[in-house]
DNA sequence: TCATATTGTACGAACATTCAATCAGGATAA
DNA sequence: TTATCCTGATTGAATGTTCGTACAATATGA
């Protein structure tokens, strides 16, 4: 029961630490159990295979990315400060966590990403997208797909942490502010 | 010679084309050299391992998309058409080398990467972020530091173009123009 | 007593790399 | 021209290692 649970997680969070570490290749599964604190064959008691285990690793990332960004998410104020708002939840998290923002890039450029695991977790942003999409329906921001706004959300938000992660920049609050101000510019109707 | 640099290049094409289908764990050494029409052996002629040849690979690739990117620039424009014409072309790259987007995507996010490997390629750029550079000062464009510039080009150019690639977008030239205005309204003083 | 959790070893496949052997073709000498 | 030699290119099989996974054996706890 509840060892189930912490070990299943130990083993998922033990996969997160190596695998932003030294990336997929680099993180046998024996590792893993070692970081983890467990033997080698229980990881097949939990996970299918590698794959298996890394498909479940996205997911949960995901949705604990997207629990703490939706946190604070408060329908009821102005669409604007809605979107800000949301903004700064992703670079908060994304600069709180750069094993996950490692971790989720990671996985999105590599053979694993499928498409069909893609539109389970864009689920999870269900929410968000459709602040975007009242935002855009009221005209307050540009006619501009989907895809675009979210490039310029989440895959802005994760170069930058990354980049933070590595030592190339550094993020204090108030440039975060300048940049979600300069996003804001460029979505704006 | 001739046949020398052309299996050299047979190899680094071979390599190119499978590590953008299948990842770095997902390409064998000896898939290169059937892929390159060459036997396993010779790989190691050109190259001292395998992490040397996509260090190789890796320089390679930027070199050429900086050589192309750099082919219509023309200092004597005003800067802000000059910055236009930079991310026209950056995006015509993005969306039509597929195959490099994906590989550079992957590299920067994988164990590979070296900050030193980075340091060297990042020269190619010079001519560009000298052009970023000169507009800040001139006040064309907001007080931002260099890497948030480059994030909202390169790295919003190269997500795009993945999602392109992978079929969630259509990128027309219509709505790279659209973006193109976004993107400026972003960074515009 | 039974089902589930857990261990550690063992197996087979895949892989990066090595290397002895062969090849190609240009230079040299007769 | 022809024969010989030499050097770098090229081959493909062999090697040692690593890794994912399976499994028989044991522990746990209800």
């Amino acid at each position: 029961m509840n060892q189930v649970k912490d070990k299943r997680t130990a083993i998922l969070e033990a996969a997160l630490k190596l695998i932003s570490e030294n990336g997929f290749h680099g993180t046998a599964m024996s590792k893993v159990a070692k970081e983890a604190g467990v033997s080698a064959g229980i990881i097949y008691h939990y996970f299918d295979s590698k794959d298996d285990l890394i498909d479940d690793l996205y997911r949960t990332v995901k949705r604990k990315s997207a629990d703490t960004v939706l946190e604070s998410y408060d329908q009821s104020r102005p669409l604007r400060a809605q979107i800000r708002q949301i903004w700064e939840d992703i670079f908060k998290y994304c600069l709180r966590h750069p094993q996950e923002v490692i971790f989720m890039e990671q996985y999105s450029t590599s053979p694993y990403y499928r498409t069909e695991v893609e539109a389970d977790v864009s689920q999870y942003f269900t929410p968000i997208i459709a602040c975007f999409e009242r935002a855009r329906q009221e005209m307050i921001i540009k006619d501009l797909p989907q895809s675009v706004i979210a490039t310029l959300t989440l895959n802005v938000a994760s170069s930058l942490a990354q980049k933070q992660a590595a030592g190339l920049i550094n993020l204090t609050d108030e440039l975060v502010e300048q940049i979600i101000d300069a996003l804001w510019e460029a979505i704006r109707e």
